[in-house]
DNA sequence: TTGAAAGCGCTAACAC
DNA sequence: GTGTTAGCGCTTTCAA
């Protein structure tokens, strides 16, 4: 690799006149910094990014932690971030935790000796980047997604609570009074706020939430799936489900179709974000959206704040409402064939590890 | 930050043996390692993974490049890719090059003067890596999903050549005799294989290429909307689509309701990879699927192989098999005279899985 | 077994 | 304007 002192040496200058030229600090002689400039070329000379970093204690670089790498939520963000970071001369390195706490902090440790200078976290546990704290207690963090307790990092959310509670307000105009919610881990700020969203809705019109069955499980279809299953089992009076991950929204239309239940006719059902596929399959489905694109800006502007101005901020707390979709996934209940039907087929499905419980159970 | 220097002090060594103590060096006396790690440890010393690497000249990380963050065509390759290369102590880090040639080089580049060891690249014009080459030839490259037009790179694809072939197969064992391929850029490799594949298919059952249509289109499911529109416009004797890219899938569907032509009675198609939602919706999308998983894992043993031994060895050019998932999609065409009772019974296929290729090929 | 010293390639402070 | 020098934090000879 050819390095400075070459192109320093072929072009008769000195080494700081050659670093001066290719930062293009203003004083260095044009012709001179031409020169410079044709040699390094010639040369093939690349900077070696890793002792600029070492030497300005600056690698212009963020670090995005992702739980998932295959999940819309995270990355139609990091693609608008990646962009918005590059206008700002800045990288974006990507690294996926797979909602595992030890994974997390394994990243979240090792981008920091990698000295990126700041770094977006979508946590998975409430603790969030604490682990950092400890031994990179400068470093900035900027939350995605999803918050953990710490108070004191800036975050970008979507407004999950508001979403949750419109959905509810949906459904409950077209005349449901027996709403599912299916959605993450407890432990998570956005099931937290799904979850009240929920609540909130249901208390507004006066719907008991004894009536109103939640489940929390993993983020993955067929979790989704038994979770359906399991819950409309116990719980045959249900007439709408709000599958508040994309994901398990898959997994909810499968089980809807193994109990031979009509969506919207027999049991509506409510979709989380806005994939591809929502619109394009019958019925389509009705969904609570999130502007991510608008989200990664957002995270993006707060980041370059950060980047730039090193001087101490209070946190900042961004949260991004969404808006609801109406299409064909939902429709007024049918009381009478509905419940019917659920009981005329039973489920083949082996049913796995899901709690369910009922919203009323644990509110307080 | 705590420094090794530090560390040094505090314990009263050299920093030679504290570098050896923490790195697992044998000639350090264990009694010594144990104080000078217990001092690290107290001091929150973190090691700067940078100066590290400018030392050895290896940054331990390899640099992942796709052309789309949000497709799982990459992204659960790069899933298995993280996982592996971890077990091996290597850290992944991923770019997107929005399927830019200028974006992709500049990442290509940036990645490079960030020392990675390797790279795996989705390569998204034929020239591939080549940039990469003039300034650092040394740098390990293989080629993932997808083939530029070096040859004297590794490089690990699916066989959608065989695939496109065996999709065409299917139909026109249906009855099929007019399909319309709707594919990605033809400057791609994935797109070649699939039009050779689908050729091939179609000469293999007689069927005149000129009775079916081809569209290559960018790769969303609104470019593949546009062409399905366009595409059935011209050629309304079309009775089954092969819409050979995850998203375009989508956008063939959406097509198909606007112009109201019910699947599979009115229209077969075929999708490609498969996303939850293919299984979950009805009626449900047959398609061709690539063992993704397994093409990550691959493509990470090709990765640590030239990590390991840096002695030249030609390049390994694998490729795997993938399978049809015959589902609902795709039934018997609806004879163009015949009134709906021509159609008696609508083909319940259950999901049968047809291996295309006994075993994955290696040459080279 | 350990310490001292020499850089890795670069930037920034300081001379001229 | 430009050259020289001193490190950034680490690993790795080379002596001891």
């Amino acid at each position: 690799m050819t390095t400075i002192r070459e192109v320093a040496r072929v072009s008769g200058v000195g080494l700081g006149t050659v670093s001066r030229a290719l930062n293009g600090d203003p004083r260095v002689r044009p012709e001179t910094r031409a020169r410079v400039i044709a040699v390094a070329e010639q040369l093939g000379y690349r900077p070696n990014v890793l002792a600029q970093a070492m030497r300005t204690k600056s690698s212009r670089t963020v670090g995005l932690i992702v739980p998932d790498l295959q999940n819309e939520f995270f990355m139609a963000g990091a693609e608008v971030v990646q962009h918005r970071l590059a206008e700002s001369g800045y990288r974006l390195i990507i690294g996926c935790s797979d909602n595992q706490d030890h994974l997390d902090r394994n990243i979240l440790q090792s981008m920091a000796e990698r000295r990126v200078d700041a770094i977006l976290h979508v946590p998975c546990t409430p603790s969030g980047s604490t682990s950092l704290r400890e031994t990179f207690p400068d470093l900035p963090v900027v939350e995605f997604c999803r918050r953990s307790s710490r108070d004191d990092v800036d975050s970008v959310i979507g407004d999950e609570e508001v979403g949750a509670a419109d959905v509810v307000t949906h459904l409950v105009g077209l005349g449901h009074k027996h709403i599912a919610l299916i959605t993450g881990p407890t432990t998570l700020s956005t099931s937290e706020a799904r979850i009240r969203g929920f609540r909130r809705g249901l208390q507004a019109a006066k719907i008991p939430l004894r009536h109103c069955p939640i489940a929390s499980v993993e983020f993955t279809s067929h979790a989704a799936e038994n979770a359906t299953e399991e819950l409309l089992q116990r719980h045959p009076e249900v007439t709408a489900i709000f599958a508040a991950s994309s994901r398990g929204t898959a997994g909810v239309m499968r089980a809807l179709h193994h109990r031979r239940l009509a969506v919207p006719e027999q049991m509506s059902v409510v979709g989380f974000l806005d994939p591809d596929w929502f619109d394009s399959v019958q019925p389509r489905v009705t969904c609570f959206k999130l502007p991510l694109g608008q989200m990664g800006t957002a995270a993006a502007v707060l980041l370059v704040e950060r980047l730039n101005h090193a001087v101490p901020r209070r946190p900042r707390r961004i949260v991004i409402p969404g808006e609801l979709l109406v299409r064909d996934s939902t429709a007024p209940p049918k009381p009478a064939a509905a419940t019917k039907s659920a009981r005329a087929r039973p489920a083949k499905t082996t049913t796995k590890t899901t709690k369910t419980q009922a919203a009323g159970r644990a509110s307080g």
